[in-house]
DNA sequence: ATGGTAGACGCTCTA
């Protein structure tokens, strides 16, 4: 069972890739970010022909996220945080077989002190208090997606730039973070390597792919239940050496037994 | 050095 996290930014620009990268990677379950289009544009038949069922919560130019999984029923569909009034789409979960999805496109936050870094902040905390309930519903949770946040220094290919302070690697930001993997939480990328400089975005500008100034932002985090079945764990660069391609590359974590 | 690039939209915002 592979189970991956890609934010596209914009699936009618991705589409393309989406499909070669499904074809040849074949994952039973994704989460999208930054498919940046409305519901009645969202291509569920052209993903239904190639063996995947699809729910969604997207809107207009910004956010939206969605839950893929091949051959398998999607239910219990939950769209964004529960009681948090949100006008921008960027939480969807679902239980697919016996696990919860729940798939974030997390707050960019622009810059540490503004409005935007604040509603990051709240939001995050929105999340973990909704995870705190879904958790002792759905024991068996993956929570993946676009963290915008590098949780230590060994993800980020410059720790002079992305420290404190800085958007991305902020110490709020990393609290906030840790404050969703105390709840029983766990990186799965982190279960099976220590090492550094595994990136999972690379800014399209500064030819920054090219000289892999990149960071760990996209994560896979598995919960308690699920941590003895997590075999193994990594980011799928491919995609981002194609042409014209989005700015993150997939994470996943595959689960066996 | 307040740049650089990409996407969606519309004459700018977000990342």
């Amino acid at each position: 069972m592979k189970i991956a996290s890609w934010n596209v930014n914009s699936l009618n620009v991705r589409m393309p890739h989406l499909q070669q990268w499904l074809a040849a990677s074949a994952p039973d379950i994704v989460g999208l970010q930054e498919t940046k289009l409305d519901d009645e544009r969202f291509p569920d038949g052209a993903l239904a022909e190639l063996g995947y069922r699809s729910v969604f919560l997207g809107q207009k130019t910004y956010n939206g996220v969605a839950i893929l999984a091949r051959d398998q029923a999607i239910g219990d569909v939950q769209y964004g945080i529960p009681g948090f009034a949100d006008e921008q789409k960027r939480v969807i979960a679902a239980t697919v077989g016996d696990l919860r999805i729940v798939n974030l496109y997390v707050v960019n936050g622009q810059a540490v002190g503004t409005e935007k870094y604040a509603y990051k902040l709240r939001w995050l905390a929105a999340v973990r208090d909704w995870l705190a309930d879904e958790l002792r519903r759905h024991p068996a949770m993956v929570v993946l997606g676009d963290f915008n946040i590098a949780p230590d220094e060994r993800d980020v290919h410059d720790p002079a730039i992305w420290h404190d302070g800085h958007i991305l690697t902020s110490t709020e930001e990393r609290a906030a973070l840790k404050a969703l993997l105390d709840l029983g939480l766990h990186d799965a990328f982190r279960l099976h390597s220590q090492e550094g400089g595994v990136f999972s975005w690379w800014d399209y500008r500064q030819a920054a792919f090219r000289r892999d100034m990149g960071l760990r932002i996209d994560l896979t985090l598995v919960s308690d239940a699920v941590l003895g079945s997590a075999v193994a764990s990594g980011i799928d660069r491919e995609p981002r050496t194609w042409e014209r391609p989005s700015d993150h590359a997939p994470a996943w974590v595959q689960l066996g037994g």
